[in-house]
DNA sequence: TTAATTTGTAACAAAATTGTAACATTTAAA
DNA sequence: TTTAAATGTTACAATTTTGTTACAAATTAA
């Protein structure tokens, strides 16, 4: 994941989560903390997308959003705009002054991930990569490929969503209930035990010879990536 | 504010004021005057923050810092590093190493007090992690992994809950009644001599050779962390 | 349709963990 | 000092947890 995104936004603590969190995954991010600023900023940042309050200190979400069109090399900024809850009645207004999507606060950072990147797809498709890693394990969740030293492995569909899943958040443990949750669907029921078959399959199939284990076992509290 | 900084620097000087002030501003505040001694000062203190000097008369901060992100459990103390004026064309490398912001001498303490707020604010978020510390200790319950001195503590899960209980309240005093009840599963009995085997057994486990007894047996009370 | 793949479970093997008893050692009191 | 109580230590059998394999049912592809 790269890009840069701008954030305005006049609470502080919610820059600082998802200014953290997006840094986290990648991107570049800057902010302002009113609109005034913003307008200048944004100009020097060039972001790929921009993060906007509806309600800030001295213009208004829309405002901006108005401002910024009317620069011709913002014309195709993507926007996402933030509005507090009891602001929904104005939901259609602000997609109407050319936001490209919006989000009721509070949210949670997923939440905001998922639009940032439905977005981004749409506007910048470079920007936004699919691909989870971790140590020489290389996951690519769009074409449902699985790589380790570059070397492609082949998985069944069970174990590509429990690797998938491992990836998310790889060296937290899971147990065998929060990964029948995640990884299964979720009317159908299984034994906890079969996990454990999968797991050896992903095992056998992830530990190609000469690499060491991938996956390891917590005793009476699930597994993990390590 | 709150919160524990560690000072690697070996002028005195501005040791004093530094710590000084940090004290003064509500921080718990040790130093040390080079970097051998640093790096085993800092694992006793687990602090929250480290600022480090960049030409030490032994090592220099950039070794310290490679040294200390091998720590698994200062992976992410964040550290501000201070440059004497003329190693500007250092900085690049500096922030490459892993450092999390600079600062050219001579600065103002109220720089400096501004470089630290705006790094804890962002790594604080990221203190939430469930870590449990107490002296070189570091239980991570999330990975379920507990080190000491930054080396890896392999743990039976009666006694990762035994050392996670005593972390909540280290020093305190337990009875072994108390640690049966909060330790061990609701409906299960067993006898209350069998917590010092298991004692026995965490002993084994977190007495690493040449450190010093972590669990106090308190006679006729309990035990407790010390 | 047939063939191949995937899936869940049972059954057994292997490994790790656990509780307790028995004995040793330490500590505090008499 | 002697004695009793509390704690340390060790060994071991029972239990729990996980690994592994095989196989039939279900699903998908050919």
């Amino acid at each position: 994941m790269n890009g840069k995104i701008f954030i305005i936004e006049d609470e502080p603590s919610i820059i600082q989560l998802v200014q953290h969190n997006l840094e986290k995954n990648g991107f570049l991010v800057s902010s302002s903390l009113n609109g005034n600023d913003g307008l200048k900023e944004l100009k020097k940042f060039q972001p790929d997308l921009l993060l906007l309050d509806w309600m800030l200190p001295d213009l208004s979400g829309i405002e901006i959003c108005k401002n910024i069109r009317k620069d011709n090399s913002f014309k195709n900024l993507p926007v996402i705009m933030l509005t507090a809850k009891g602001e929904e009645e104005d939901k259609i207004k602000g997609l109407d002054s050319g936001v490209d999507d919006y989000l009721t606060k509070p949210f949670s950072f997923n939440e905001l991930m998922a639009r940032i990147k439905a977005v981004l797809r749409r506007s910048n498709p470079n920007t936004v990569s699919d691909n989870l890693k971790f140590d020489d394990l290389m996951l690519d969740r769009i074409e449902k490929r699985v790589f380790r030293d570059g070397q492609e492995i082949k998985l069944g569909p069970t174990e590509f969503r429990l690797l998938e899943f491992f990836l998310t958040n790889p060296k937290r443990v899971y147990s065998r209930d929060q990964i029948l949750e995640s990884v299964w669907p979720n009317n159908i029921n299984v034994e906890s035990r079969t996990i454990d078959v999968h797991i050896r399959r992903l095992r056998q199939s992830v530990n190609l010879k000469n690499k060491k284990e991938l996956i390891r076992t917590v005793r009476s509290s699930g597994y993990s990536l390590i």
